[in-house]
DNA sequence: CTGAAAGCGCTTACAG
DNA sequence: CTGAAAGCGCTTACAG
């Protein structure tokens, strides 16, 4: 049999109000009153149901997560930063993806109107930007990671896509590249975008430019890349540094290089962005423009729990910095 | 304002009992009045909340997952299966880890207590296997997905470590190896003595064997597998055929082979255990003993879900298959 | 400082 | 076939 509130209001002698003011910290609780009160919860092990303190005060100390794929190799990272801050508040993580076609997201949906957390943790899946700026728009609280330069009309966290591609622009001049190639992610991505303009930026600020023909879109996957840069070769267009706009890309820029024949880094120096852990395992191992994926989630949460603690949620995006991995891909000299 | 069931019942003027009878489909019910309240239902989009549902029916459609890292490669595979399958169903996933020191564990031990989710299923944390057996002993319904040959006394879903190693074994015999070398796991781990077992046994069935200076105990990392390959090197007895028991000291083996200037797989074939994403991605390729991890969290979900259903669990453990993944670290010859 | 009572939003015997 | 009432296990004004 489950230990309620009442039991240990019996044998405490007291009502059960009074417990509950002892359980949450209440004030004008007489000392020995609450003394006493406790060690009867210590004696027979009580712990409140989380399902009637959530009925009774309408919150859950939960909150959901919307995720697209748990598989992608940055996930995991995300998700650790965000389940090890919810869980020092002692808040749930209920997580949710999406991907079993439509009714998949009814069925979250209607998880939301059960109002089975207090507030929402996304990682965009596609097409429900205006689905998710519904629910905000609703009162749900909600933060995504932006993981793609959505910049949504809600509170979200990003990181710095076009410094870090600056970075990534400055440190292949700094090794004395000159010709570079782009292997782009998605163009709808606002990401992309960013990526290739702040890489454009650096180079035009010492009077260089990427050649056109040198911009091949990819599509964030490993065979992408190795076909992007296929076509790189196939135009004879000579290039010496090819910057890969994440590191599955990066991945399979290496491949075809070297099926070519280029040596990375004597021919060809390679960058690609996120640090994802293969990044370290390839061959030769991928310099690239560092994504703070574990502080992105650890900061989305907080953003959160502030917000359940009153304050409001920031309209701006909170921007983490990016940072360069330097590694054989693309040495310091 | 939230819609409950109050509202519902007023307007097609019935009482919350019979809105109720409808939501759950019990029988004895006027299907006119039925359809009625169901008409109601619809217009103005009522939900139940899932947690005054939870506290009347003692239950909370809710799930537990207990794992000990979110950021290992396999990881995504195993919660993808679990959270498909119970999505599915209309059940949540609440995602615990426990690595934030002592007292994590004692937060997860009070949701537990607090009744937060129905059952539980666990990939195991460290020294944590008395502790999930005493909540099994208490009640609580729990699964494991058993990654590590455990053999736990209560359920759980596993895999055939042993036929997988003997796969491994037969492949490379059938590609002509005939001197081995292994890379164990953490010794303390049942699979780690399964994986070598089998490994031993297939090669035994044709008479031969691996010599013992050529079996150096890894850690199930890639620096591991590196540093454990530079003792075999050292060793100077000649092997052309190298079984790792992770794919992450597999490629810690192809470095230290590619370092030493030995081809693979023209002097030494190397087969790893996993199948996570980054084998197909390492230089060479990797051949693999797949784990099916994604069809492994489904089972695991599956039979929660049947046990909530009125099935007991089955005492013995459920065993998925390996297959081996053929690809260039130990081509078919 | 403390208790009785109402309320959170459902479900479930019990009557009829 | 249907409703009134009690109950799930808490919290929170309201009195005192």
């Amino acid at each position: 049999m489950r230990v309620t509130i009442a039991e240990v209001a019996l044998r405490a002698q007291v009502s059960k109000a009074t417990v509950s003011r002892v359980l949450n910290g209440k004030p004008d609780v007489d000392v020995t009153t609450a003394e006493r009160v406790r060690q009867v919860i210590d004696e027979i092990g009580y712990v409140p149901s989380a399902r009637a303190v959530g009925l009774a005060r309408g919150r859950a100390r939960t909150v959901g997560m919307l995720a697209p794929s748990l598989t992608w190799p940055w996930m995991g990272e995300v998700l650790q930063g965000i389940v090890d801050t919810l869980e020092t508040e002692g808040y749930g993580l209920l997580l949710y993806t999406v991907n079993r076609g439509p009714d998949s997201l009814s069925q979250f949906a209607s998880h939301v109107s059960a109002n089975a957390f207090d507030g929402l943790l996304v990682i965009e899946p596609p097409d429900t930007l205006n689905y998710i700026a519904t629910l905000y728009a609703q009162g749900l609280p909600v933060v995504m990671i932006d993981d793609r330069g959505s910049h949504p009309q809600f509170p979200s966290v990003a990181t710095t896509n076009r410094e870090g591609a600056q970075g990534a622009a400055r440190h292949l001049l700094a090794a004395g590249r000159t010709k570079f190639a782009v292997v782009t992610g998605p163009v709808q991505f606002g990401c992309t975008r960013e990526r290739l303009d702040g890489f454009r930026d650096a180079l035009a600020a010492v009077g260089l430019s990427v050649d056109p023909r040198l911009v091949v879109d990819g599509d964030f996957t490993t065979d992408g890349g190795t076909v992007a840069t296929e076509k790189l070769l196939s135009t004879g267009i000579p290039f010496d540094g090819v910057f890969a706009h994440n590191d599955l890309s990066a991945m399979g820029v290496l491949r075809a290089l070297r099926k070519a024949g280029r040596d990375v880094p004597g021919d060809v120096s390679v960058v690609g962005f996120d640090d994802v852990p293969i990044a370290s395992h390839a061959e030769p191992s991928l310099t690239t423009v560092r994504q703070p994926l574990q502080e992105m989630g650890v900061a989305a949460a907080r953003m959160l729990l502030s917000h359940f603690g009153g304050e409001v949620l920031p309209e701006k995006p909170l921007v983490l910095p990016t940072s360069l991995v330097v590694r054989q891909s693309a040495p310091q000299i």
